[in-house]
DNA sequence: CTTAACCTTGACGTAGGCGTTAAACCGCGC
DNA sequence: GCGCGGTTTAACGCCTACGTCAAGGTTAAG
């Protein structure tokens, strides 16, 4: 399996694996969303596994918790941060520094689970109410069905 | 309790207890999601408590399941439909009628709970992998701690 | 009868999230 | 070294879901 940091995707693949357009990977870019990524001598956008998974994450925000591009931005900023983090080897005084970034990104995280959660609970209140729903118009159809084996054939 | 039927409330009470504007209930009227309310004298719309529910039930399918207005319309159709036919005392010769709506209700009913179940399994999902990442950090967190411990205050 | 609060239609504006086209450039197989 | 398909930037377009005036009519209170 490839490195996740190696660039080596270029933008149609992307694209293809994503699901969404070339377009649309250059807008995120443009927005912030994605890091501007490694180019190829020609100035071909070159990118990596993990690239690819920012996309899929970006999209699972929107689609699923119908959240906009920029407060994504912010989301997707904080967890960037975090990255970095992993990848520091500062002296011990910045200590408080990673601190303060990880609390944030803890924020980050607890607001977006608090969206998840909130939106499950409603969407499974939704879910019973389709149900019931739907048992009711069981309810009709036999009734309907009854209905018909009385009176077969309507006269006149 | 106000029969549910009567129309009494203007727009901008009902904008008030839906909590949108009352330039969005008019919007909604012109797309059709809103039947034409009926009016006073003075042309002044006069709505019903249904009125209201639907306004909620449509912000419902917005917010929530993130479906366009255009997909909601033929939802909230297919249901009007429906509460057209629990009030229709039709001759019986209208019965496959009938059942032909009630079919077309069931599969519209039956598709919002497709979604709203696909929905909350992928919801399920991402949640899940929120608790992970907030496990994560809270290691590092306890990580930082250790080393600050150990070198309690960087010299120099 | 006045007046403030509310409502009407109509028209234009806007923000977000891309789609589309144009014109030129790169990579690569042959 | 040529051809062709993938890629580049830039610019303009478009649709959705409303927001925001503007200019005037309606209601209800005093």
């Amino acid at each position: 399996m490839p490195d996740p940091d190696e660039a080596y995707l270029q933008i149609g693949e992307v694209a293809e694996r994503t699901g969404v357009t070339q377009r649309t990977l250059r807008f995120y870019e443009e927005k912030g969303l994605l890091r501007p990524p490694t180019r190829m001598d020609g100035g071909f956008r070159l990118y990596s596994e993990q690239d690819v998974k920012r996309v899929e994450h970006i999209r699972r925000l929107q689609d699923l918790l119908g959240v906009a591009l920029a407060e994504i931005k912010e989301m997707v900023d904080a967890e960037e941060v975090l990255r970095e983090l992993r990848a520091q080897y500062r002296p011990d005084s910045a200590i408080d520094e990673k601190r303060r970034q990880l609390e944030r990104a803890i924020d980050v995280v607890q607001g977006q689970y608090g969206i998840v959660k909130q939106k499950t609970e409603q969407m499974e209140e939704m879910k019973a109410q389709l149900k019931e729903r739907l048992r009711t118009f069981d309810r009709w159809m036999k009734e309907l069905n009854e209905l018909e084996a009385k009176e077969p054939v309507a006269p006149g």
